[in-house]
DNA sequence: TCACTGATCGTCT
DNA sequence: GACGATCAGTGAG
């Protein structure tokens, strides 16, 4: 996929993202979803990591569109987003569940305990599923590499919901899914 | 299926 | 020193 097909607002990335293929290479083998379910984390948005201001732990999410920030969260977890702005503006599209397409074996070796269902159900469980982690951070998702995103079958029907996990901006209709998908994340109500 | 809880640690106050 | 853009396990309805 190339960065000028990419939308230049993290709203209008989020709708994008959703049915696009996320692709991660490692040395255990390579691992594909197909993204079902995103969250926008716009400019000026209280919720959004980058806020308050530049440091080194969000510094990705000031990158151009098309980066990868990755975090590590709640001292277990890795999630990633996708930086969703120009140059300087801190904003993000955080994935935040797919399906899987490719590497199915290793995902489950990597949660041995999931259903296939399950798999990338939630951004901490897709991160862990793909490998992804701290060494993903700052890539450029447009270029060749590790992590790289790909074009694939838009969705038949977006729905919208608040975000899932925040306290702060709680309201807001940021939360982005494939209608009807069983691989979306959070409460079932949320989804229908 | 939902509600609640403990685990666990990097980051920023 | 408090608090997460979470998850797995447990128990109730």
């Amino acid at each position: 996929m190339r960065r000028a097909e990419l939308p230049a607002d993290s709203v209008d990335l989020a709708r994008f993202l959703l049915g696009t293929i996320l692709v991660c290479d490692s040395a255990a083998g390579r691992c594909a979803i197909r993204i079902v379910e995103t969250e926008a984390y716009t400019p000026g948005d209280p919720a959004a990591h980058a806020y308050r201001r530049e440091t080194a732990r969000n510094r990705s999410l000031f990158l151009r569109r098309g980066h990868a920030y990755v975090y590590f969260i709640y001292g277990m977890y890795y999630c990633i987003n996708v930086s969703s702005e120009v140059a300087g503006v801190g904003a993000g599209v955080l994935v935040r569940a797919g399906e899987a397409v490719a590497g199915r074996e290793l995902m489950h070796v990597r949660r041995p305990h999931a259903s296939a269902l399950d798999l990338c159900r939630g951004p901490g469980k897709l991160a862990t599923a793909m490998g992804i982690a701290r060494i993903h951070d700052g890539l450029d998702l447009v270029v060749p590499g590790p992590l790289w995103l790909a074009a694939g079958v838009p969705p038949r029907e977006i729905r919208t919901s608040v975000r899932i996990g925040i306290t702060k901006a709680a309201d807001s209709l940021l939360r982005f899914y494939e209608a009807d998908s069983p691989f979306v994340s959070g409460p079932r109500k949320l989804n229908s």
